[in-house]
DNA sequence: GTCTATAGGCCGATAGAC
DNA sequence: GTCTATCGGCCTATAGAC
């Protein structure tokens, strides 16, 4: 059996991951430095190294923490009664301007860059999925809306309101809120009337 | 009258912006450095600072020039036949990506940030101005979709294609292009039938 | 306007003791 | 697993000569 000693490398972890995760939100990526998570974590700078090696394997590190626990949210998301607007309503709390740091360092770091990517994609083609039922139920033909193009609306509109209101320009902002709002109940409700009921069938 | 010497520095000036700009499409505002971009220059590292004072100052100097060029475009396209299409078009191409990294950089430096705040929404405000009055001539009412919600939208989606582009991450875009430009165009097709003719009035 | 020189600082990463 | 010590490097910015 693995007896827990007191320090087995796993509370240090978090504690580093947890001080990469609270500078990165405060001030951006490019604020992140071992010596400034160390001192964040209260811990040495050399630890940072020990634990997760260079400064991109760290930035990985969290990355997947992150995506793990994003997967869950978005996953009781999809599986509720109303999975359009709960995606929605998640992807525009204020969390996701983490993601947004994440691609924006992924752009320019390439070993970052296939991993972040391929998650995204991966997402984007879940959420389709769900979607595509969705859109189905309420008998939108998806020539007319395709599910990944619903899914990529979501995330393009909610990454901007989210970036944009960190940035202090909101214009437009609650305008773009009610307009979606609207449009994304409308779905399900056609949806409801149509596809829950098991007579209709 | 002012004789134009060899060396007046505005040639300087113009050396260090084209290199500082060069660095930030190809390895993003994190990589811009007094040091880099004069090597990029072939100039001493001391002549940024002498010209532009500090990083963010240069940084500032550069997204002037650069908004400077963005609204000659733009008031092309928004007093062309088709501003909506238009517009989408210079939108997506792969220079918008080199705005997301302003706003990317703007996040996190105060000293930027509410320049670019400002002229975020500055801009927002002309296209809705523009888009109203193509919205009315296609007979849209403004609650179904109002401008400003219309200038989001091709902001945000336009971004978000360019810069998941840049990352390699490319699912659903085709579907969205293929989209959007058929909802654009369907709003400036019924704007045509309707407002061009001047008889409708 | 451009040069040399330099102050003062943060950075990633490793070696070796305990 | 955590410590001390340290290498080598890049950074912003300024002072002063020309």
């Amino acid at each position: 059996m693995k007896t827990a000693h007191r320090s087995d490398g796993t509370a240090t972890r978090k504690l580093i991951l947890d001080a990469t995760e609270k500078i990165m939100r405060d001030e951006g990526y490019a604020a992140v430095s071992s010596r400034r998570v160390a001192e964040q974590a209260g811990l040495k700078s050399q630890l940072v190294h020990y634990h997760f090696g260079t400064m991109d394997d760290l930035f990985l590190a969290l990355y997947r923490r992150s995506e793990e626990e994003w997967l869950q949210r978005q996953m009781r998301a999809l599986t509720s009664a109303n999975p359009v607007t709960e995606l929605w309503k998640i992807s525009i709390e204020p969390n996701s301007e983490f993601v947004s740091e994440f691609i924006a360092l992924a752009v320019h770091r390439e070993t970052v860059r296939e991993e972040i990517a391929r998650s995204n994609d991966r997402t984007r083609t879940i959420q389709a999925a769900v979607f595509a039922r969705a859109l189905e139920d309420a008998r939108i033909d998806s020539e007319d809306l395709p599910a990944e193009v619903l899914a990529f609306i979501i995330a393009a509109l909610s990454r901007t309101l989210v970036t944009e209101a960190a940035l202090g320009a909101s214009s437009g902002h609650d305008a773009v809120r009610a307009f979606i709002t609207r449009r994304l109940q409308q779905i399900e409700d056609a949806a409801r009337t149509h596809g829950d009921a098991l007579s209709a069938t």
